[in-house]
RNA sequence: AGGGCGGUGGCCAAGCGGUAAGGCACAGGUCUUUGGAACCUGCAUGCGUAGGUUCGAAUCCUACCCGCCCUGCCA
């Protein structure tokens, strides 16, 4: 692979182009470390579904090689069998392809290097740098020392080579009982880092591995996997989590011991989003005790839940992109993300018009059983989208907060005697309303201007509201599900008080509304789409939709400036 | 208390000894057949604090303060 530019600019208004791994990065390149290639990997444990924090560290390790040219690869850091299921990476590699990140025949398996792994566990317990210890997890617990203390030599530390190699191979054909014995590096018990006070790298274990069977009743830690895999798959920048960072002397270690190619792992800080949670073990508890309806429900910041809200992999992207890669910890805002949402569907999202809380509204003066088929532009940020025809009649429905009989000032829309115009439409005026018994507005009624068909006059009259609307006889019934965030708090998981993250949960986060009324050309609505409803927001058809309801998701709602002066006033 | 890493506006983030980029948010305004979008304007005499070096410091030095991570046979 040969380097020779320097990364493309997609887009101006990050900062990713200048980031320091990219700038480390460079340096490499120039003083030709890695005879030029730039190679880097995703390694998830399949034990749970992406979120939104793993696009960002995708987009930054696959988004780098892209970049400069070089490949990534998808390795599974599969090591332990309790937690890791196949359904797992199936999810895994359809939210990365999602992504729009083509990592060709490069998926790997950590599990897939076991043998190898062993065969390095030997080496080193062949140079004396590895010894199988007898201790219980309490005792391993108490030698260890604490983070002020140094911890004690392990009695078992000096058993000799050969002892330490028949144990291992005993462990190995499984002639011990699970937990009994590990194998551990032999390095330094009074070091201040603990991951260097003789960690495990083999444990006994009879489970399952969803690949590899039951071949194996010894399992490698994380620690004596993870970075020989990187080693292995000749990857040249190993970018992490900054959690990691401890973990890289013992990296080194490893692989200088075993005189492998040696990697360089460069740490950078995780996401943080304000009104949710990103932990892996969060979320799972979030799905498995029902507060949510699975790993896609479209309050999760899970990418198969995005997916479904409707966001797009463009925007998630970009988002990753704007808000940029440093070691600082971050908490980035929602409005962000939704910034990043609404730009990409802004432009690309046909606009169509559906009506959430309907009232009726009767055109006294309109036709009866007359029906007139108007022009509609499709996307006024897009030429080339098109126009498309909609049914008008006497009697349709609006907004049901587009209505106020006693309006305050700057309330531009219909109230007694007050002209608006019906987008795409006429103007109309309301006359009158009629209430039911208990004071509830049924029906609206309006006279309209036939001279305004279109939604234009050509006196030069002024109108300064606008409505979307949809026909009586012509509209869909719809169920619109509406998301808030999932937790009441900026930050759940540190409030002032130190509260338990779980009683945050926002009560509110999904509201469902049952009786809407949606425009006739969203029959052919497909989860695939993503639509503006006028005036509403961003929504996308729902899979719960059946051929007796549609249902529809929103993704975000448009900017209100209307709801900024209403809140002003209050 | 030991080790590691951080601290630039409300939230992110450039900056790498030559006098504080950019984005989001926010506030005004223009325009408008979406109270959307777009466009214009404003928004750090200041870079955790205190000293020091220098003609010049967010950048170098010293001390201190604050935050995050690390004591699984999880990853």
């Amino acid at each position: 692979m040969k380097h020779s530019d320097p990364p493309e600019k997609e887009n101006t208004n990050n900062s990713s182009d200048t980031n320091f791994i990219r700038q480390a990065i460079e340096e490499d390149l120039k003083a030709n470390r890695y005879d030029g290639r730039v190679h880097t990997r995703f390694p998830p444990e399949p034990s749970g579904y992406l979120h939104i924090g793993h696009a960002k560290a995708i987009c930054i390790s696959f988004g780098i090689a892209e970049d400069f040219g070089g490949l990534y690869n998808l390795r599974f850091d599969d090591s332990n069998p309790l937690t890791e299921e196949s359904e797992y990476v199936e999810g895994i590699k359809r939210d990365v392809r999602w992504l729009g990140f083509d990592w060709k025949a490069r998926e790997y398996h950590a599990s897939d290097y076991f043998e190898t792994l062993c065969e390095y566990a030997v080496k080193l317990i062949e140079k004396g740098k590895a010894y199988v210890c007898d201790l219980t997890p309490e005792e391993m617990r108490s030698y260890r020392g604490t983070l002020v203390e140094a911890g004690k030599d392990s009695p078992y530390r000096d058993r000799s080579i050969e002892e330490s190699l028949t144990l291992f191979r005993g462990m190995r054909d499984g002639e011990f009982p699970d937990g009994s014995r590990t194998l551990r590096a032999k390095i330094d018990m009074s070091s201040p880092n603990l991951n260097m006070r003789d960690p495990v790298m083999y444990r006994i274990l009879r489970a399952h591995h969803y690949r590899q069977g039951d071949d194996w009743c010894i399992y490698p830690t994380y620690d004596f996997t993870h970075g020989q895999s990187d080693s292995i798959e000749g990857v040249t920048h190993s970018l992490c989590d900054v959690q990691f960072e401890d973990h890289r002397p013992l990296y080194d270690w490893f692989l200088e011991e075993l005189e492998i190619y040696q990697p360089r792992q460069i740490e950078f800080a995780r996401l943080n989003l304000t009104y949710t949670v990103l932990g892996k073990r969060k979320l799972k508890v979030l799905v498995e005790e029902g507060h949510v309806s699975g790993w896609d429900d479209p309050r999760l910041p899970t990418l198969s839940g995005m997916r479904r809200r409707g966001y797009t992999p463009e925007a998630i992207r970009d988002f990753c992109n704007r808000i940029g890669v440093s070691k600082a910890d971050n908490l980035i805002e929602m409005g962000q993300l939704e910034y990043s949402i609404r730009d990409d569907l802004n432009r690309r999202a046909p606009r169509v018009m559906a009506v959430l809380n309907p009232v009726k509204v009767i055109i006294d003066n309109y036709p009866e059983g007359q029906v007139e088929m108007l022009d509609a532009e499709n996307n006024p940020e897009d030429e080339n989208a098109g126009t498309r025809q909609i049914p008008f009649s006497r009697e349709i429905y609006i907004e049901r907060e587009d209505f106020m009989e006693d309006p305050p000032r700057k309330f531009f829309r219909l109230a007694p005697g007050r002209e608006v115009r019906l987008k795409h439409a006429y103007y109309i005026q309301c006359e009158r309303v009629v209430k039911d018994e208990n004071g509830e507005i049924v029906e609206i009624h309006c006279t309209y201007d036939p001279e305004t068909r279109g939604g234009w006059s050509e006196d030069g009259r002024r109108v300064r509201g606008t409505l979307h609307w949809v026909s009586d006889e012509h509209a869909l019934d719809a169920e619109v599900r509406l998301y808030d965030s999932l937790f009441t708090e900026r930050e759940p998981e540190s409030t002032a008080d130190g509260a338990d993250w779980m009683q945050f949960l926002n009560p509110n986060s999904l509201e469902i509304l049952s009786d809407c009324k949606v425009e006739p050309s969203l029959v052919e609505a497909t989860p695939e789409n993503r639509y503006q409803f006028l005036r509403m927001g961003y929504f996308c058809l729902d899979p719960d939709t059946s051929s007796e309801k549609l249902v529809f998701n929103r993704t975000v709602p448009l900017r209100d400036s209307w709801a900024k002066i209403q809140r002003g006033q209050k």
